[in-house]
RNA sequence: GGUCCCAUCGACUAAUGGUUAGGUCACCACCCUUUCAAGGUGGCAGUACGGGUUCGAAUCCCGUUGGGAUCACCA
């Protein structure tokens, strides 16, 4: 049987970094067994509809590098994959499971459910649905049911848990799960505006769309004996169940926004790579050998296995998520991320060639972490209005260097060559004749170029800059400190 | 509180009965050096606790403690 799997978020906001993750553990296992990945969009509750986001949903997951193979844009063999567009089939499974004893009506309000949960509370027991003294069919009968459904009464089809015994279930992470009946809650199924919940939605689907694996957060496992439950009570083949850790707060909670932002799309706009932040998002609860730490999607795909996903919950260091952003910008080959760049540079209105901004990039990705700290972090590489730190000044400049400097400057505007090598023998040779130290030579021109201390190698620099810049520079420099009278 | 899940350095994890418990991030030191990084070398640091089982336990079992999730006509 072949491998299916599927990622089933609600559009209930933007895209969260657990989301993500789970989206990629379906996507990887699909593709590590040449099966499917399938994108549904579990949108039942109208009033948690939030506009855009299945939008975010899909373009976060594209742009992460993951293309389902079906979805509600694309189409495919099992449509539609929005859920509010298939409400009729739930319906009908309801009614099935009503006929078949599985499942009854009730016609409590929320306001006689909360008085009944507040009874449980005082009580001490349990809060769960008391199917024999609320007003269900049971309790009803027959005539006043049939006289209430007339009425048009408001009511609800919950599934009719067994009393006792246990329900069991293999999960490929956790191993096997046993809870009684007793503690599993009457859950409703088709709540009284006619949308099924969660939990029949997503059975009836699994099936319908021939799921193999359901891969999903730890959060769903306390619901899932209802759920086996339903495919028993249909009497349908189950789908193979993993649940994923949780994805933690740096206080081990559930990652959430306390701890700052967690929507995949605030990752991308604040610069990371859809790759490092895939690739460390995989690492967190998995891991194939622990003797590396970068990998491919592709490799991620070829060395993916649920067996070998963690029980325990993750804290997601961000600290290594910035690393690991590092070590792709120094990896990543420069004419690709070229037009990453331009954007970012167009975005401050700097227009320079593609030429330049590759030489740029290549002298300076050393010292980031993200590309987008190109304008500010080389600032003097386009504009001749870059600050000049003023204790790096205070520190280097004083009459010595302001004689060297004014050695220097013919024999740098002689010079036929401005390529690093050639600077290195200019100016060290210069070093060297006159006995001073190179960094007494480096230092202030350093500050009169670049205006701070914090930077790539001078002489590399000095060669992106190019000769006229450099001598223009240190011309004006010379001439505003001159004549201070 | 009921139910369920979980437990290796501060963090991510490797070691599926036999290792001086390994790697990565972070941190510290040193090297390199032209500043800052990067890189290199080294260091700090862990099997929550208590019982079993076994010749031998991070690993299997039980308990304790701790943490988490979940208990809606939300997903």
């Amino acid at each position: 049987m072949s491998v299916r799997g599927r990622f089933a978020p609600s559009p209930t906001g933007f895209l969260h970094i657990g989301g993500l993750r789970t989206a990629l553990y379906n996507y990887l296992f699909a593709k590590h067994h040449g099966g499917a990945c399938i994108l549904r969009i579990e949108d039942t509750d109208q009033t948690r509809f939030v506009e855009g986001a299945e939008e975010n949903i899909v373009d976060i997951c594209r742009w992460a590098g993951m293309e389902f193979d079906e979805s509600p844009e694309k189409g495919g063999p099992f449509g539609p994959y929005r859920q509010s567009e298939r409400t009729e089939l739930y319906r009908n499974y309801a009614n099935e499971l009503l006929q078949k004893g599985m499942a009854y009506r009730a016609f409590d309000t929320s306001e006689e459910l909360d008085a009944m949960r507040e009874r449980q509370k005082n009580a001490g027991i349990a809060a769960k649905y008391d199917r024999t003294v609320m007003r269900s069919e049971y309790t009803l009968g027959p005539d006043e049911t049939t006289r209430l459904l007339d009425s048009g009464a408001d009511y609800c089809i919950r599934l009719k848990v067994p009393v006792s015994g246990d329900i069991r279930f293999n999960d490929i992470v956790r191993g096997e799960v046993i809870v009684n009946a007793r503690d599993v809650d009457d859950q409703i199924l088709l709540k009284s505006d006619g949308f099924p919940t969660y939990h029949l939605a997503n059975v009836v689907d699994d099936h319908l769309m021939q799921i193999s694996h359901v891969i999903r957060g730890e959060e769903w496992l306390p619901s899932t004996p209802k759920h086996v439950l339903l495919y028993q009570a249909f009497n349908w083949e189950m789908p193979r169940f993993a649940h994923l850790p949780l994805l933690l707060n740096p206080d081990k909670s559930k990652m959430s926004k306390r701890f700052g932002d967690v929507f995949a799309k605030s990752f991308r706009e604040k610069g990371f790579f859809p790759d490092a932040l895939v690739n460390f998002v995989a690492l967190l609860g998995w891991n194939p050998t622990a003797d590396r730490e970068i990998f491919t999607m592709t490799e991620l795909i070829e060395y993916f296995s649920l067996e070998k996903v963690n029980k325990a919950g993750a804290v997601f260091d961000t600290k290594k998520l910035e690393w690991m952003n590092a070590q792709y910008l120094r990896a990543s080959d420069a004419q690709t991320l070229l037009p990453s760049l331009q954007r970012i540079l167009c975005d401050h209105s700097i227009e320079i060639s593609d030429e330049r901004a590759k030489n740029i990039l290549i002298l300076l990705r050393e010292r980031i972490t993200f590309l987008n700290e190109i304008p500010s972090f080389g600032a003097y590489m386009f504009s001749e209005s870059y600050e000049i730190d003023e204790e790096y000044k205070a520190k280097h400049w004083n009459e010595e260097a302001s004689s060297i400097i004014h050695a220097l400057l013919p024999i740098l505007k002689q010079a036929e060559s401005f390529e690093h090598v050639q600077l290195n023998e200019t100016i060290g040779g210069y070093s060297k004749e006159h006995g001073i130290a190179s960094k007494f030579i480096i230092h202030p021109l350093r500050m009169i170029l670049t205006g701070k201390q914090v930077g790539a190698g001078l002489y590399e620099t000095m060669e992106v800059l190019g000769k006229d810049t450099c001598i223009n520079r240190i011309e004006r420099f010379l001439k505003e400190q001159g004549n201070p009278s």
